[in-house]
DNA sequence: TTGAAAGGCAACCAGATGGTTGCATATCAT
DNA sequence: ATGATATGCAACCATCTGGTTGCCTTTCAA
């Protein structure tokens, strides 16, 4: 639900490619997950369990597995509500530094 | 450059907060967006730096005070490269998120 | 029923991170 | 010139983070 656990979730390359992997394919198991990861199955559960808490993965335990399923509304949530009202100033901005680089320029 | 800097500087809120401070009133100084952290200034010239190391914000010197702006254009490029390639399938994902628990709560 | 497969849990460890204090440097204004 | 202001730099410190190893529990299949 909180939007910094989702931003801190996202800072991790691995929790990133985890999600990718998610994306790529859908309900992943645990050890399906690990391969390809180069870190041991422990410290990838540690990942999902943060990808959890941002709400980025939900976990469906069948039986002796747990498949993992990304859910992509939070970060949806990010680029509407924060990221967007960057986007929507872009161009203004970089027109604002262009400007006050040029007025620096002229003033040196 | 690398997106890795840019998630990673995104990660901390008072590194978002100064961004946010920035979007609302672009080119402050060091001391202007000191006020209100409750942090010491030599912390916030430490997340400035690490802002700057992902090209978030461009500073500026200005004989004694050194000007900070905005710079969106990596925030851009998350949302394009990185997010936009889940927003495009997230009505899907979600579909497809909520068929499997409706199999599994059948199965169960 | 028993071995193998999937996963959970906890202790531990090194390095990254975020913060502090102290002091130095540069620039402006009087 | 000189004090005040704005910033830079470095040492230090506690905590967070990401990883490991070791062992336990649950479940499937032969």
């Amino acid at each position: 639900m909180s939007m910094d656990a989702v931003f801190r979730a996202l800072a991790d390359p691995i929790r990133r490619q985890l999600l990718d992997s998610l994306h790529a394919r859908n309900g992943q198991t645990l050890h399906e997950l690990c391969v390809g990861c180069d870190i041991t199955r422990q410290a990838v559960t540690k990942h999902l369990a943060i990808l959890e808490a941002a709400n980025l993965v939900v976990p469906l335990k069948q039986g002796r597995e747990k498949l993992h399923y990304l859910n992509a509304v939070p970060i949806y949530d990010i680029a509407e509500r924060w990221i967007g009202k960057y986007e929507r100033h872009r161009l203004q901005a970089l027109g604002d530094l262009k400007r006050d680089l040029e007025r620096n320029a002229d003033e040196s």
